[in-house]
DNA sequence: AGACTTATTTTACAGTGTGTAAGATAATGA
DNA sequence: TCATTATCTTACACACTGTAAAATAAGTCT
């Protein structure tokens, strides 16, 4: 297939989204054990062939689909950059704008994040959080509590980046019954240590 | 088979043994995907036909393991029972003594926690410290920083359970770079508020 | 519009794994 | 020693995989 063809000739797009559509539909009914190429090919009304003109098998499908979803993820987060002087209040902002993202595609993410069939998504996106949270945390926490306190900057790192994506990943499970605002600002209470003067 | 020897006979607990021992070596090698009943049988030097006299199929016998793991981790951290009085210290302990117990069995917990290929180890386990965090919640943090900042119940045990989990798995990842001990009393830094006096 | 390029389809094939059945063998326990 | 039963051997029908070759259909370009 030509490289250059591949993102735009109409006949390419329109089976990689029945495909996907397929994937997604059939991860909803049944465990990733029972997904199998003929199944998904049936589903998405393409011959069995045609699959593996796209995908090597099952797991490249995932992987490709992984970096499409980081993709978009990021592209949702832009024009709200990582910044290494901004506040905490610009990083809330940027996790609510993450959180609106995966409402608005609900049903992938409650399939392809909450439902743990396919961890591949879920490793994708912590390792894009512990990035940004490793980043962040050199250049805006050099005086939290966390620093004072003598603790190790690799255990932070683990500590919130799986707070956070378990937290994104409970809160879909239960079909999101806080707004991305609220949640975002409830996380931020959480993990920040600036309410400690408040009481 | 008769249930009541099934868990005596010596044949039994040798091929329950070889079954777990092969699944373990073989999920070190290679993807979950390309986990078969003939090669677990193959590894395990048993028939293929007796895999079919223990488990239904593959993830049968994962479901199975998993409650195994989880009752031995019950078990390793009985003598420090639930305690709805007990402060935060004697809770401090009770994680100390689960990271030992993993460490102890580390080459199954690699396999089973950190390499997220099935992920029903981690949910189980992350089950049940939801299930002790939430308990813990209602008793001991009434006075906490999470209860007068406003936080709700359920997000801030998303929030722990996840952040607890995490941080073991990424500990593990990383071949346990820090004591139970250590990693114990920087998890307590991080998730009580007990510090901030000290700032 | 017509000529091209190429994605998709159809059909076919060899290979691997699944889950079950029957009877033979070997280990266990009383 | 003898009855029990876990394991093994062999066999079978079925499903899924990954690839190939040639035909068809859809898209692209001048």
């Amino acid at each position: 297939m030509n490289p250059n063809k591949d993102q735009t000739d109409p006949r390419v797009i329109r089976t990689r989204i029945l495909i996907k559509e397929a994937f997604i539909e059939l991860l909803t009914e049944m465990d990733i054990e029972k997904m199998s190429v003929s199944r998904i090919a049936e589903r998405a009304t393409i011959s069995r062939v045609t699959f593996y003109l796209h995908y090597r098998d099952i797991p490249d499908m995932l992987e490709k689909m992984a970096d499409e979803m980081i993709k978009e993820i990021e592209e949702a987060l832009r024009g709200k950059p990582v910044n290494p002087d901004s506040r905490e209040g610009a990083d809330w902002l940027r996790l609510e704008k993450l959180l609106e993202h995966i409402a608005q595609h609900a049903s992938f993410y409650k399939v392809t994040l909450a439902s743990r069939k396919a961890p591949i998504f879920t490793e994708r996106l912590l390792s894009m959080l512990t990035e940004i949270i490793t980043e962040r945390y050199d250049h805006v926490e050099k005086d939290s509590f966390t620093y004072k306190a003598g603790i190790q900057k690799d255990i932070a790192v683990w500590h919130r980046s799986s707070a956070l994506i378990g937290t994104i990943v409970s809160w879909l499970r239960q079909d999101m019954p806080y707004t991305p605002h609220f949640l975002a600002k409830q996380f931020y209470l959480l993990t920040s240590r600036k309410q400690d003067t408040n009481f």
